[in-house]
DNA sequence: TCCGTATATAAGTATATCATAATTAGGTGA
DNA sequence: TCACCTAATTATGATATACTTATATACGGA
């Protein structure tokens, strides 16, 4: 009865969800820009992320060679404000509020560049 | 940072803990009436308690045998407000409102007889 | 179709969590 | 103090979770 919604509140219950989920309150944000701002390898961001699809928190909308996750919209009035209390990550966040999407990953001809402009405080 | 957060949503994460919240909503009740309203063992009752009581979700009162346990009124809005939306336990509920605490448990002359009215649909 | 990039999945490991049983703690009343 | 009761704690085994590395898939461009 109750099982569904324990389910919601385990994909809350880690900080690097949380940490994901206030991120994308600034914008979209594809998985590259999400593992460039988390201090972990691209699976377990992606296993994050696919918690979070699970649940319903996020959408996934893929395009050329990204994916993009987004909040969704859709989710409950409690649950949106839950979302809304979170704490800022302040870098981080200017960062992707001061590079519009579909800006900064690219694949770059030269395969020794860096695919991203540099994140400080990552 | 957002580790005391995470570990909120882990004890709303749980089917029984989410129950329990449910329970009392309707009124603080002492662990042996929630041992009986719940499938478990008194000791597994007795850690979903404590790890609600950790995150500062419920609040616990001792008095002569029993301890009893309320929900907190002091958190978030936002807890409250998913507190508030949780289903309820029909039958449950309505025997908790229908007895009065400090009524119902009461260490009984009699071994053999039951500690507790009888709860239908346990 | 072949190569390279972005992302997902699989496999393995360490840690955390849960339920149960056994024990302990602490209050009550004689 | 002793007998009894409620409830907490401890111990243990089973399950779940979160990382890692390795591998697979999907897609765009040449």
């Amino acid at each position: 009865m109750y099982e569904t919604r324990a389910e919601l509140f385990r994909a809350l219950g880690d900080p690097t969800r949380l940490r994901i989920l206030a991120l994308l309150r600034v914008r979209q944000a594809c998985v590259c820009e999400l593992v460039e701002l988390l201090p972990m390898s691209q699976p377990a961001v992606s296993q994050h992320l696919r918690k979070l699809k699970q649940v319903g928190l996020v959408s996934e909308r893929r395009q050329k060679y990204w994916t993009y996750y987004a909040l969704r919209d859709d989710v409950s009035p409690a649950v949106r404000e839950l979302v809304r209390d979170l704490p800022q990550v302040p870098d981080q966040e200017e960062w992707l509020s001061a590079h519009r999407v579909d800006t900064v990953c690219q694949p770059l001809p030269n395969p020794d560049a860096s695919r991203l402009i540099t994140i400080s405080g990552g």
